[in-house]
DNA sequence: CAATTTAAGGACTTTTTTATCCTTTATTGT
DNA sequence: ACAATAAAGGATAAAAAAGTCCTTAAATTG
């Protein structure tokens, strides 16, 4: 569903608003660590992320990736799109041509429900709204580190 | 969502089954073009369906795939998961260990319904019935050959 | 200003996916 | 038995995705 560079992308940016919702900067190995990803991978999903404004940074001393107001209205299907791109959403799922509604494909009718389907899941919570959940503890980001 | 393997797979499958409801068989050149996809890994994709079961094939003069009743329970799930494996079903959509309830990932509760979502599609109609609409005219399998 | 820190950028390697080609094996019709 | 036909199998090639490494640029602190 998701590419990894995609599942790497959704967690850094969700801890990246977990740690600004303290204030904090956070630097790309701390990142990599706490959600389990290979850290110089995350850095370059990251740096594509920083020139579509999803978040922000800054080089030096106490430097690092965060997000502050001008991105909190951002949802998962922003993020999805900048790295995935938006196939998943868009064009038939069979790879014809295009989807279409006079010429479709053996699943377009089934596949739209689901297009739906998960078009409203990616955009019903910001991210932010997403690390308010995993600051309460409700949800997580690494098996390894709470 | 799909790989193009399992794209052209499924195109594949559901044109034999479409010839094989009139009692042709077909070869991999004529599945390729119907489907508008390279012969070769059509053919490759279609090998290994044969030693899983979800086609079957014959060698020699007026050979080529085919399907009976031996394969009319099959569906979009036993296909793709044959192709892509059940990644798409199972474990964490992020990429954690496992997919926990006690411990879910931010997507964990909607990709579930999500998922399940996509499980129904997959597993509602045999590929045999999306076969009777594409002999209906209802749907298509390539936007060059009608 | 110098040293340090951290992101940005670019080149590169590895792995996986996609795709092709050639040889072998089985089957059929004559 | 023999030629023709079509899938099976294996080896290889090309492209994309995943992952690494090293150098450069910007910011901060003292
Ligand atoms: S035509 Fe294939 S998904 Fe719409
Ligand atoms: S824990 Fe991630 S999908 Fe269930």
């Amino acid at each position: 569903m998701f590419s990894k560079a995609c599942q790497y992308g959704i967690k850094a940016v969700i801890y990246i608003w977990v740690q600004s919702l303290s204030g904090a900067r956070v630097g790309a190995k701390e990142i990599a660590v706490h959600v389990d990803a290979p850290e110089p991978f995350t850095a370059k999903i990251l740096q594509d992320l920083v020139r579509k404004k999803i978040v922000g940074s800054q080089k030096g001393p106490n430097g690092g990736f965060y997000v502050d107001k001008s991105h909190e209205k951002f949802t998962l299907k922003d993020l999805v799109s900048a790295i995935d791109g938006d196939g998943l959403f868009s064009g038939c799922s069979l790879g014809l041509r295009e989807c279409s509604e006079e010429n479709p494909c053996p699943l377009h009718s089934e596949i739209k429900k689901v297009r739906n389907h998960v078009l409203e899941m990616l955009t019903k919570k910001t991210l932010r709204e997403l690390a308010l959940e995993v600051n309460n503890g409700e949800t997580v980001l690494s098996r390894l580190i709470g």
